[in-house]
DNA sequence: AGGACGATTCTCACGATGTGCGAAACACAT
DNA sequence: ATGTGTTTCGCACATCGTGAGAATCGTCCT
C-alpha cells in the first residue's frame, strides 16, 4: 500500500502490464510510435522503454519501420489468425448455417460466448445474400442492438449483464437503437420469455435481424443463430424466418460435440 | 552469466518474455490451455503462472472458457485487426491495383516490407478473377516461391537474406518449388538484373505469377506489385502481363506519399 | 568536414518486485 | 463425507527490473 500513485493501476505483474500497454498503444497508433513517444505516453524511463521494446522485438510482436517507428509485427498477425481460428465454428455448424442461408434466402450467423464476451463464429453469406455491414468472425460489439446480442445478453444474470454494459457501453448506431438500460432489461425479459430476439433498424437502417438461442446439454444458452434481411422483407415473412432460426439453432446444438 | 540454464533464453525482460510466451502457447493450442498445462510447458511455478494469467486477463488478452481453459481474448482480436489496418494499402494504391486487375483480367497484389518481413498490403480480386490460395492481407510466408517474394528478397543484402532464410526456411509447396539456396540466390541475381520476377507452378500447381518492384524516392525497392493467372494463360501473354505490372508498380510508387 | 543534436545502448548500485514454497481455501466429482 | 485437483494466500528472500547518467552511435545541418 505504499505506492498508490498511478490512477488505475492494475494489480498485475508490472512488467507484464507494461508490455501489454505497449502493445495496446502501438496497436492504436495507425503509424506506430517512436520509442520516445511510448516512453512519454506510458511514463517510463527511456532505458526501460528500450528494454521492453527489445523484448517485444525478439518475439516478433513489434518491428521497426523504415522511419524507425515501432509497429506491430508478425507474431501479432499470427495471434490474430489464431484467435479467429479458435472462434471459428466447426464444419458441421457451418454446414447448418449454409442450409439456413439457403432456406431463408438471407445471410445466416452463428455467435458464441467467449468468456464474458460475444464472438461471431461464422457467417454464411453469398453474393446473392450479402452480409450486413462489416460483420466478420471475431469479437462482436453492439450486442444491445443486434438480435444475436440480445439472445446472448438475455443469458447473463443481472450482475454479469451490468458488468458487460459497463465495459461496453450502449452506443446508438441508428435512430432506433436502444440505449436506455431499463428498456433494454425489459426487452431481455421478453427475449427470455419468447426464446427469440429481433432487431429492426437498430443496428443499420433498412435492415432487420432475428435470432434464436442455441442450447447446450445443460439447457443453458451457449450461442445464437440468426439471419438478417431488409426491414421490409422481414415484415412480410417474420414467422417463416423465426421457424428457420429456431430449427437452425436446434441443428447447431445437435452438431455441437459435448457441450 | 551465472544462470545459463534454459536452451534459448532471450535476453529480454523475464516477465515480458514469459507473458509473450504464454500468449504464443495459448495461440498455438486450438482449444486453449489450462493453467497447469501452461505452468508445465513454460516451467513456471503455479503461483507465478496464475499471477501472469491474471494480468493477461485484466487486459483482455486471455479469457477463461467454460471448461476453465485459457483462450485468446478480445484484445488479441483487436490487435489482429490493428495490424491488418496498419498493413493495408492506401486507397490510392488500392485503386491502382483494381485497375491492374481489370487490365490483366487477373487478380493483382501489392506487398510491402514490414521490418525484415514481407506483408501483403492489398489483394484486388473479384468473383471473375479469384485470388490464389488463401492469400490475405497480413504477413506472407513462402517468399522464395512467389513472384512478389523474389522481388522483395532480391532487395535484401546477403546478410539479411541469410537471416531471412534461416528464420523462415524454404519449404517446397509443389514439385517445382525452389528449395536449394544457391539456386535461389542465382535467381535473385537475375531478378535484380531484369527488375522482374516470375514464378510458374512453384507456389501452386497450374498457377503462375509475375511481379515488378515498387521503387521509393531513393530508388530502393519498397514493395512489389504482381498478378497471378493460370500457367497456361501466363505462357500465352507473359509480355502483356509484364508491362502491366511494370506500369502498375510505377503508378503505385507515384501514389505513395513521401516514401 | 565539422559539429551539434537526438536516438540508443551501456554501466552500475539500489531496492522494489516478482518469485517459489507451503499451507489454506475452494471446487467438484465419486 | 472423502478425496482429488485447482486456485489463492502469506511470507521471506534475492533476483530482477529499474532510473540516472555517461558513453556511443547515427544523422542532419550549414
Amino acid at each position: 500500500m505504499s505506492t498508490t500513485k498511478s490512477s488505475r493501476d492494475s494489480a498485475g505483474i508490472r512488467s507484464a502490464d507494461r508490455t501489454l500497454a505497449i502493445l495496446d498503444a502501438v496497436g492504436s497508433a495507425p503509424d506506430g510510435l517512436t520509442a520516445a513517444e511510448l516512453s512519454h505516453a506510458l511514463a517510463l524511463s527511456p532505458a526501460t522503454t528500450y528494454r521492453l521494446l527489445a523484448t517485444l522485438q525478439e518475439h516478433d510482436y513489434l518491428v521497426r519501420s523504415r522511419e524507425s517507428r515501432y509497429i506491430l509485427g508478425r507474431a501479432v498477425d499470427e495471434l490474430g489468425r489464431a484467435v479467429r481460428a479458435q472462434i471459428l465454428a466447426t464444419p458441421d455448424a457451418r454446414r447448418v448455417l449454409s442450409g439456413m442461408r439457403d432456406a431463408a434466402r438471407a445471410p445466416a450467423y452463428l455467435t458464441v460466448f467467449r468468456g464474458d464476451d460475444i464472438a461471431v463464429a461464422h457467417v454464411a453469406d453469398s453474393a446473392q445474400h450479402p452480409r450486413i455491414g462489416q460483420l466478420h468472425v471475431g469479437f462482436a460489439e453492439s450486442a444491445h442492438i443486434t438480435a444475436f446480442g440480445k439472445i446472448m445478453l438475455a443469458e447473463k444474470d443481472a450482475a454479469s449483464l451490468t458488468r458487460y454494459l459497463d465495459r461496453h457501453g450502449a452506443r446508438a448506431l441508428t435512430a432506433h437503437s436502444i440505449t436506455n438500460e431499463a428498456a433494454l432489461r425489459e426487452q431481455l425479459d421478453e427475449v427470455r420469455a419468447l426464446q427469440i430476439a429481433t432487431e429492426v433498424e437498430e443496428y443499420m437502417p433498412k435492415l432487420a435481424c432475428i435470432a434464436a438461442p442455441v442450447r447446450g446439454r445443460s439447457g443453458r444458452t451457449i450461442g445464437a443463430v440468426s439471419v438478417s434481411t431488409t426491414a421490409e422483407d422481414f415484415a412480410s415473412r417474420a414467422h417463416d424466418l423465426e421457424r428457420i432460426v429456431r430449427r437452425g439453432a436446434w441443428h447447431v446444438a445437435s452438431a455441437s460435440p459435448g457441450v
